[in-house]
DNA sequence: TAGATTGTTAATCGATTAACAATC
DNA sequence: TAGATTGTTAATCGATTAACAATC
């Protein structure tokens, strides 16, 4: 198994999950997650099981239970601390977001060079990067979100990682070039749209 | 060849490229591409060779015909309009944003349902969504971002598919139910934050 | 020419699915 | 019990890599 698909999947599965449970339902199977999510009903059984999540033989899955066992599988319930770096349009879209809290993270401080945004209040502190490492040590943070110029992208998640972020969520549209050990998952916005207008216009296309 | 994850190579490739030719260069190999991207040499090949990309036996790819080459690929050549829906936290900064010009796209319109809103002045014109079919029709628009709050984007995705648009850039956390014919592509933050956290945690877990 | 690199065909590997046994 | 569903083992399928031929 591909880890890093398979881990792809039992998010999906999670947000159908939240739906349904939202929905009232107490119980699901893997026929009706199947449906939900795209993915084939055996597939979802054999992720279940390789992670050592067991139905009932014949009563399905019970939503509750299932989704306490992933929230186990990603380490959810003990809360985890997280940086922003970088103050522009996308980083203060990031500060003001309110979602971190439901998910059990805590953004512990933002970081810019420009001093002027150093005063803007938010209910985040705003550092300049001299404070980076302090902050990583005192809250144990291993992960951080760059949301920084693109022309300043590499030297900063550089400047992170010497600082010990071994996490970064890159927001720049740049390819990241770091050591081997350092995890980068890249939002490129550009790069998402593109790929939809390509599906569609091949979809499209005339034979 | 899975065409999604090929397709996704592709603009790997592209974004290794940008930084190459950056640096000055004027042609590469796929060991070197290899390098930047962490793809394998062999498979670079295989990729290019399957959409009709040739080098040269001895002297690698011309990085400038190859970007090209891509460009055409993903259709890049003619402009694309977008549209953008909801004016939160995150849709004022996609809006603020100034990459889609670069990548020759363009945000004709923005949609929201406060009228507060619609009186901000950005350099896109905001309108209610009751204009959407209009906009969609006079500029060609397939593809749409929704940036609108949790609650109430599964309603909205619903309606941006009954007024023409068959791609969604989804924002919002949650799982989109829409007709087979809808592609949509979710950026979801807090996912993206737990599974780098997942794997920081599996990699340093003791055995 | 020798060496380096592309491009392709065959082999391998891993992920998904099919088949079916287990059981509630 | 019969029927529905899970969970697993074996088969298949597709993607990646190995090997190598082509050629600049």
């Amino acid at each position: 198994m591909n880890n890093l698909v398979q881990i792809k999947r039992l998010q999906r599965y999670r947000m159908a999950l939240l739906r349904l449970k939202n929905m009232g339902l107490k119980k699901t199977f893997s026929h009706s997650l199947s449906e939900e999510t795209g993915v084939s009903p055996v597939l979802i059984r054999k992720d279940f099981s390789q992670f050592g999540i067991r139905g009932k033989r014949r009563g399905g899955y019970d939503i509750d239970s299932l989704l306490d066992e992933l929230k186990l599988l990603f380490g959810r319930e003990k809360e985890q601390n997280v940086v922003l770096v970088g103050l522009g349009n996308i980083g203060a879209a990031l500060v003001k977001y309110e979602g971190y809290r439901q998910s059990n993270m805590n953004m512990v401080a933002v970081f810019d060079i420009d001093p002027v945004k150093r005063t803007r209040r938010y209910s985040v502190p705003v550092y300049s990067l001299e404070s980076l490492r302090e902050v990583v040590n005192a809250f144990d943070v291993s992960v951080a979100i760059l949301a920084v110029p693109e022309f300043s992208a590499q030297e900063t998640a550089h400047y992170l990682v010497e600082n010990g972020i071994s996490g970064i969520l890159n927001f720049a549209p740049v390819l990241l070039k770091l050591p081997g050990h350092v995890l980068v998952n890249n939002i490129n916005i550009m790069i998402e749209l593109e790929r939809l207008m390509y599906h569609i216009g091949v979809r499209t296309k005339p034979i």
